[in-house]
DNA sequence: CTTTCAATCTCGGGC
DNA sequence: GCCCGAGGTTGAAAG
């Protein structure tokens, strides 16, 4: 791991940082006083304030507010980051043409400027998603009840695609809907969305809709609806079939 | 601004920094070689590698890699985020209850160890939809009443930008705060500030929210102040993203 | 390239 | 606190 770390540099040391930094694909990052101007899907200013501003290899161009998740003002990897030194003034520009907009950043102050070369192969294990759910119903049908055959995922209508179409034990077909978390009002109107396109349906056609829990609303409309309510978490398991919680912080 | 950063500092100074980072409430800043397991809405798992480690002042808690806008592992704002150092194992925690779920950082090696206190009471301002509110009452300013003139739009004051300043029939001075959804007491708070900054003002100055509606607090808090409300629904959207583009190509 | 949709979505506002 | 809707959503997968 290479790096450059610096405390209270100048305008033109700190340019000079962020040049040599961006130039060798390094993660730059600058504590500073700045403000901020964003054009483009939107418009965006912020004024003078500290703030931690990172550069990543691949384009991704931050500036975090000392509070929330999200930076309050960004630009997505691949644009095109720049530093410029004009008339005794240091501002960092993000910009890309589809679509068009641009971030610039105004550097007052800076308190730190650093860039790092490190090294990361990793890509994230993560299960607990809806598609993970998909295909454990699909695996063990009668997860949903007993008797329950699915026949297609993903199935085509109008009105959008169906989670997982099927029949229960007496053949009557069965429209699931599934989320991999508390499920909402929105979720039962989906689920009706897709039982209007089966009116024609000689047959009455079951909806359910497969989730960890549901709100109180969603589980009134459900009722009227006369649709179906089915418990049903998603799977937590990484890839490996190792005991995760056990071996992991033992194993290196 | 406070801040204290160092380079390659070991385990223990590395678990010295975090907790004098997180006692004092500063916004935390680590680069380091780590692995990362998170256990939660879902479940994750990261290898060993170099990353970036931020806890801000809120308690949001991110690891980010060299690559994406978005961090691999976080812990929202409020959780609460600890350092351990047993067994000569350096672990960042972020857990909250509720939902019940925590984010394990091992740190292995560290690059840079820093932390800062610093100033920012900014807020972000954004104009989206807001803009074509602004751009339909400029052109037809007997939306908002008979003979009222807008002066200027975007009018800087020490307390942020007056959406848009003009004149009434009678030349009283009219400062406009415009929302294009259902305006709540902020809204209302937000144009009392841009108000306080004419009190100096020799003429009484008429404060205007401008929005498809307004909550009961906000109406209440309005007549406290002795503003006024004017109801105005945004333009119709015709995929406001489109819109912009073109008008960019169009304007350069 | 565009379109579609899930997400540990996050975030703010109402209730 | 829960719930809902918007977002410069982001990101990945599929067409």
């Amino acid at each position: 791991m290479k790096f450059l770390s610096e405390k209270n540099p100048d305008i033109h040391r700190t340019y000079e940082i962020i040049n040599e930094g961006i130039s060798k694909r390094a993660f730059v990052v600058l504590m500073a006083c700045c403000k901020v101007l964003y054009q483009g899907r939107a418009k965006s200013r912020l004024g003078s304030g500290d703030r931690f501003i990172i550069i990543k290899p691949d384009g991704s161009f931050m500036v975090h507010q000392d509070r929330n998740l999200e930076p309050v003002n960004w630009q997505p990897p691949k644009s095109n980051c720049k530093a410029s030194l004009e008339n005794g003034i240091l501002q960092i520009t993000g910009s890309r043409r589809n679509p068009p907009e641009s971030l610039e950043v105004e550097i007052h102050c800076t308190y730190m400027a650093s860039y790092f070369i490190g090294e990361d192969s990793k890509e994230l294990e993560i299960a607990g998603y809806e598609e993970n759910m998909r295909e454990m119903v699909f695996e063990s049908p009668e997860l949903i009840e007993e008797g329950f055959r699915p026949t297609s995922r993903e199935y085509q209508t109008e009105n959008g695609f169906i989670d997982i179409l099927g029949k229960d034990k007496n053949g009557a077909l069965m429209v699931l809907e599934l989320k991999s978390r508390r499920a909402g009002v929105n979720a039962v109107k989906q689920l009706k969305k897709y039982l209007d396109c089966f009116t024609d349906h000689k047959e009455f056609v079951r909806g359910v809709l497969v989730a960890p829990s549901v709100t109180d609303d969603a589980m009134e409309l459900l009722k009227e609806y006369q649709l179906e309510f089915k418990e049903l978490h998603p799977p937590m398991e990484l890839g490996g079939g190792k005991n995760l919680t056990l071996d992991f912080f033992s194993s290196s």
